[in-house]
DNA sequence: TCTATTTTTTAGTTATGTCTAAAAAATATT
DNA sequence: AATATTTTTTAGACATAACTAAAAAATAGA
């Protein structure tokens, strides 16, 4: 098993990593809100435990294991997420700290019921993917629904910028997570789209396209 | 705010005090399967604290202060525990270890809204009374099914002794916590009991009668 | 290339919560 | 009542995971 504190840091370190080779101590540190010296000490700890690849001076990297490890925390915290909003009725902003405390709860049995429970959701309330069982995870293709191209069509899976009137707007034209949604067409005078959702066609300002992400499905 | 360990020892605490004036250390250390030394230095904390009256060599009770947070734990333990029976599908045998953990977690707003879900239950998997929010508990009258007195009624809130195959004998006549139940009469050569439960009138054995808790309404 | 700056590590400290061993107090026995 | 036994506390040690301050290595600038 594995100290909070140790997942804590597996998990800082996946979100780091993606597309570098190694990430830096003082990143880590940043992220975490600790003192580099802190840092250092737990990295020579996690390699010592086969989880991160360390080298003094030159940065680190999740091995397997320990990439495993991070994957099935951030399953737990975003399993947790969507249980939040779509089960207690959390709005989404509000979620992140519970399931913060929630993902290390240890286990395994828990984790295959609540997933069970929430019909094995592939994306959670912020739109991002849920990783499986055994450590897959879904690329998303994710676009802003301003860069469809006219006639494309996916599946609404998060907001980059989720303000107040904004989570009002969508939710006052029944809009959601996970509704299916098409381009018709952008208007030339002033970038608004049409698209048709729920079957109906509406009109959606520039504003809304580019803060709404579609996970587009032929690509 | 209170660390796990010290909602470890007010819960224990709690437990252990029902009824008596004070606890001993060694009661405590025995029940947390820790060393009386290690029990001595927290009780001493928690004194600091203002939640619990010490008296060096005089054992231990909790201060108004403390039992309220030993309530909180509980109450979130017990919602924690029906969450997981009624909701996820777990074995009420199973879930004590799982909620030992949940119940750490911290944040009023997810335990009202988790209450909120559940219906606002009174009495977890295991026939506990549940801790309302204000840290009222309701004293449970409970007797066995077969000390009830000829006519007399009341819910099923637990089992005394939960064989696996009583369980199934309970599964397979779909009786479930929090049933109704009315003692008709006790036959007097077998000790088996006439009940009336969904609105029909059956024949319980002796065994079944003196696992089965009760609490009555009107006493 | 040589120095200055930044980054990272090491060494030593602290708080929490456990432990063991020894001392002190309370209780039981004769 | 005096001694033996049990219970409880104190004193000192250890692991974890953070910290500060100083040293060492890497990087950047002249």
């Amino acid at each position: 098993m594995n100290t909070k504190s140790e997942e804590d840091y597996l998990k800082c370190l996946y979100h780091l990593q993606q597309g570098k080779k190694n990430v830096s101590t003082n990143e880590i540190a940043n992220y975490l809100s600790m003192k580099p010296s802190s840092v250092s000490d737990m990295l020579k700890k996690l390699a010592e435990k086969k989880c991160v690849n360390y080298l003094k001076y030159k940065g680190s990297s999740l091995t397997k294991k320990g990439k495993l490890i991070a994957l099935s925390v951030i399953r737990k915290h975003r399993l947790w997420e969507t249980f939040l909003v779509s089960k207690l009725g959390f709005s989404w902003s509000k979620v992140h700290n519970i399931a913060e405390q929630l993902e290390h709860v240890n286990s395994e049995e828990l984790i295959d019921k609540l997933d069970h429970f929430l019909a094995y959701p592939q994306i959670d309330p912020h739109g991002d993917p849920i990783p499986q069982k055994n450590g897959t995870i879904a690329e998303l293709n994710q676009k802003l629904l301003s860069e469809l191209k006219h006639g494309e069509e996916g599946i609404i899976t998060g907001i980059k910028k989720g303000t107040p009137s904004l989570l009002n707007f969508l939710d006052m034209k029944n809009i959601k997570l996970g509704d299916q949604i098409q381009l018709i067409s952008i208007l030339e005078f002033d970038q608004s789209a049409e698209v048709i959702i729920h079957e109906k066609t509406i009109n959606l300002s520039e504003k809304i396209c580019s803060n709404l992400l579609i996970e587009t499905l032929n690509d």
